[in-house]
Formats: structure tokens, C-alpha cells, sequence
DNA sequence: CTAAAAATGTGATTTTTTGAAAATTTCTGA
DNA sequence: TCAGAAATTTTCAAAAAATCACATTTTTAG
């Protein structure tokens, strides 16, 4: 049985972030996961590279990719596996599974700061993802964002209301930036804000890679009344091209390590939590 | 007995916060909690290594599971939980399975007809997002859409162009309705539009079951240079409540059977193909 | 406090999954 | 094209996990 994704299921193409089966085996579960993860990453995995890197037998291998291979999540060839040309996947799923325990925990602090009925502005962002995807027990949140994928986490459940800002849509991480996504989330007035951030420079204060990204949290800064930013701490002193605004205005700082002291400094150390 | 939901209570679906139980034990109850928390954070977990973390017997994990999986909180696994993948996926992608094969068929003949580098308008609906799952080898496609379904599958790749409508997202079928959606599309002019159709009646025209998805197909009928419609035969003389627009507003309908005479006769057999 | 009910642990039995070896097919390079 | 190598499929035994039945402990209720 392949498990990695629900039995029937049509599969536009992607690995889901959200892991499911009906039945069936748990290490085989984790091994097809950690296979369409190389695969995101190498386009083609060896069976006995694989074999080898998961530490079980080629024979495991080929019966785990003979089950992928029926649901057209990956493809056969001979000597081992590839991604299906239509599988094509956006970089930014990549992205959602690098450091993701520490981001998952990051995300799972935020959440626990969160009540049912709150009013939320979610940007995108790796990060944004996880703590989405760990608000998944609340109910009633209402909830705005840029971001397709955090939309499509919440609006689902719990009598969550989403409002979704229309643009252009950045092939990048399916999300929108630009005039049109920040004059809509401008309407809206929010309890908190929850930021990803590319960079925390004790110099400068919060960075971005992007400009149509800091054009955009800069933007629903000013419409919460509170704003958490989560930073694991690889984005510590790391090089940003765009800044987004100074320390003093965010009210939290969600992160796996303390910072360096400069940062600290700035900051305040109250203002800072350890997942 | 499964404490973690009180125990007689009907489930609309998902872990309430506020846990509750009415009678039972304690240590049930926390350990119930436990593997709760533990799958939120790590999506699945093994029988044995709960039993160690939590210093039981694999027996007593075991029957937490099947308590929990019955209902429907957790997935028992070989070997293992994990979160139901289910309960999580938004209703929609369970209606885009329902005649699948038609579907798709007709979405093929659809994505024939559009060449490299046209402008599109799809909007949301199963069949709609079969073409644009049918799409994925078409190129510098310009799409505007109120479906995140539609623009995910499309913004990733090709160098596509996605323009998607803001607005509050349905939770039925992740797609924005209402005035902002509405504006947005009304912003552009494509060559072609794509759409899905609830029923077709011989009298009545095309119809649709919601007042806002209806509004929202009227609004980008004017947008468009050709419209094309996709209806499987299980939309002809069917029921719906509203109105979306007369015969003569189309300029195509896709379908994989020979409507009836009827309809026929107010479409013109040259507007209809036949998948 | 005590008896009944429920929950837990233990070991035997059955089922499922995995690994190893043999048989077969596919690929590669002369 | 053919031989040898590599990969795949098949088969079967060992290991891991699930299930079941029963003894023991804990909890509940009178």
C-alpha cells in the first residue's frame, strides 16, 4: 500500500505538507516522505542510494516507489526514481522543510499565544506556514493573509473566517504582493500580526530579500495592534537587502536560540521568547 | 473509552481546545492529550516509542488509538498514528473526485483548444480545475482566477502569469466570492474565459446553485473575448437556483455527451463538442 | 470500606512487513 | 547481436507489530 498519500486521491503533483493515509505502515509512511524530499531536492534518487541513505534494504525501496509510482507521485525508471515532469514543484515547498522542527516549534509557541475568536494578519512565509498549520485547533480565528497556502490551511476548518489579498501571484511561494495586496490588507484592523522575517540585523533593525514582500509587511504593521515576528536563529546578523522597520515596531520576538547581545539589546530581552 | 472529546458529544470534526471528558480517568485523558500534542508537532509517531515516552504498555497505546481513531481525531497506522489527512483537506477535493475520469476527459479537449501565451479567466469549480491541472504544459499563460486551487496549480510553472481575485475565501472550495473578488476580475480583459457550470436547463439557461458564485461567473462573462463552458452531462435539465446567463452569452460547451434535443436546439450543435 | 467496573499489563497467536537469495528481465558495451 | 552486468521480480523465512484472551491493578460508586 502506498500511504503517502490518501488512497484515491487525484494528485495535481505535489508532496502535501499534511501527511496522510487511511491505512497502512508507518515506517514506510516516513520512508516514501523522506523519498519525495530527496526527490524535491535531487529530481533522482538512486535505489541503492536510497537504500542505503534510509538504512533498509533495495527491496523495501523498490516495493515503497512501486506503490508512489501508481499514484503518479513519482515516476520509475530503471535503477531508480524521478520526479514526474509535471511534478515541477515550487522552490518554496522546498523551503518549508528546511530547519522545519525548529520552525515547526517556533510556530507552535506562537500558536499557543493565540486564542479562539482572534483576528489575525498572517504574511507569507516559511514560518507563517508552520504557525498556520499549528493554529489548526483553534476555532474562529479571523484570519488575513497574502499567502495561498496559510488561506488554505485555515479556511477550511473550524468556522475560520479568511480573507484571502487578490494580486499577482509570485510563482515564488503562491502568494500575493504588490498594489492590489496591500491596498486589501490595509481595510482590515487586527489584533495581531504574526511576521516571517528574512533578517534581523542589530544595525538595521528587520529585513527582506524582496522588495514587493517588505512592501507588504510594512503595510499591515500599522493595521495590528500587536505584532509577533518568528526568526529562527539563522536569520540572526544575516545579510537583507530591503528593510522592513525598525525593532521598536514589533511587540514580540518568537525564535529557537537568544539572540546575539547587539540584538538583544535592541530589542529588550522581554520582548524576546525561546521555543 | 476515549476521554479526550467528551463522550457523547457529536463531532463536527475537529480537537476542540478546550478539552473536556465527562467521566473516565485522568491518565487516559493526559496521555490521549499527549499523543495529541506530540501529532501536532510531529505529524505521526510509532506505538512503541509513545508507550516509551509516556511509560506505558504498547497494549494500553494501542487501545488510546483505537479509541481516538473512532472518532476519527487520528489514523491508526502499521506501526503507528498520525493526523488524519482527511479531515483536513478542504471539502472541494473530495467533489473534484466525483466522475473524475469524465472530468478530466473534458478538461483535456478544453486545454486543446488554448494555445502558448493566451490570457484565460477560470473560475472556480471541479471541472474548471481539471483543465487547469490539464494545462501544466502549456506556456506563458496569463490567468486570472478566483480559485487558489487553479492559481496554485498554475503560478508554479511555465513562467504562467496569475492574477488572483482577493476577497473572503469560502471554505467549501478555497475560492473568493463577493464584490472584492468580483472588482478585481472586472479589472481585466482576456481572450478567453473558462467556465464551470452547476446546470444547464433548456428553458433557463446556465444556472448555478449560489448567489455568489453565480454573480461572480456574470461578472467575468463581459471580461472575456470567447467563453467557453464545461459541463458534464449530469448538468443537463438539472436544478439550480440561479441564474447565470442566457444561451447566447457563450461561445462554447464542452461536455462528454450529447446534451438533449432541447438544448441542443437553443445552443446550436456547431457551439457544442463533445469530449 | 468494599464490590463492581474499568483500565492496564502479559503472553500466546495471527498478520503484516521486511530482508535475503534465486530466477528473470533489462541494460550496456564490444 | 551477444555476453556479462545490473536491476527487477519472485519466493520464502525471519522479524515486527497487531490482535486476542486472561490475570492483575486501579478507579468508581454505593
Amino acid at each position: 500500500m502506498f500511504h503517502f498519500f490518501p488512497k484515491h486521491a487525484t494528485y495535481s503533483k505535489k508532496m502535501p505538507s499534511n501527511v496522510g493515509c487511511q491505512r497502512g505502515n508507518m515506517k514506510q509512511n516516513k520512508r516514501q516522505f523522506a523519498i519525495m524530499n530527496m526527490l524535491q531536492v535531487e529530481r533522482s534518487c538512486g535505489i541503492v542510494d536510497l537504500a542505503k541513505r534510509l538504512d533498509v534494504s533495495d527491496e523495501t525501496i523498490r516495493r515503497d516507489i512501486k506503490e508512489m509510482a501508481k499514484f503518479g507521485a513519482v515516476e520509475k525508471i530503471h535503477g531508480g526514481v524521478m520526479l514526474p515532469n509535471t511534478a515541477l514543484e515550487a522552490p518554496f515547498l522546498r523551503r518549508l522543510e528546511t530547519q522545519r522542527t525548529i520552525k515547526q516549534k517556533i510556530a507552535e509557541l506562537a500558536a499557543s499565544l493565540i486564542v479562539d475568536g482572534e483576528t489575525l494578519l498572517i504574511d507569507n512565509g516559511s514560518t507563517s506556514c508552520y504557525v498556520a498549520k499549528a493554529l489548526s485547533s483553534r476555532r474562529d480565528l479571523t484570519v488575513v493573509t497574502n499567502s495561498t497556502e496559510v488561506a488554505r490551511d485555515l479556511c477550511a476548518r473550524n468556522s475560520n473566517k479568511v480573507f484571502m489579498a487578490g494580486g499577482e501571484i509570485r510563482a515564488d511561494d503562491s502568494a500575493t504582493y504588490g498594489p492590489t495586496a496591500v491596498n486589501f490588507a490595509k481595510q482590515f484592523a487586527t489584533e495581531r500580526a504574526i511576521l516571517s522575517i528574512a533578517a534581523v540585523s542589530a544595525d538595521q533593525g528587520f529585513l527582506d530579500c524582496d522588495l514587493g514582500e517588505a512592501e507588504f509587511k510594512r503595510a499591515i504593521l500599522p493595521q495590528a495592534a500587536s505584532v509577533i515576528v518568528v526568526a529562527d536563529h539563522t536569520k540572526f546578523n544575516r545579510p537583507g537587502v530591503v528593510k522592513v522597520c525598525d525593532f521598536d515596531a514589533i511587540d514580540l520576538l518568537l525564535t529557537d536560540q537568544l539572540p546575539p547581545q547587539s540584538i538583544i539589546d535592541k530589542i529588550g530581552r522581554d520582548r524576546i521568547m525561546i521555543a
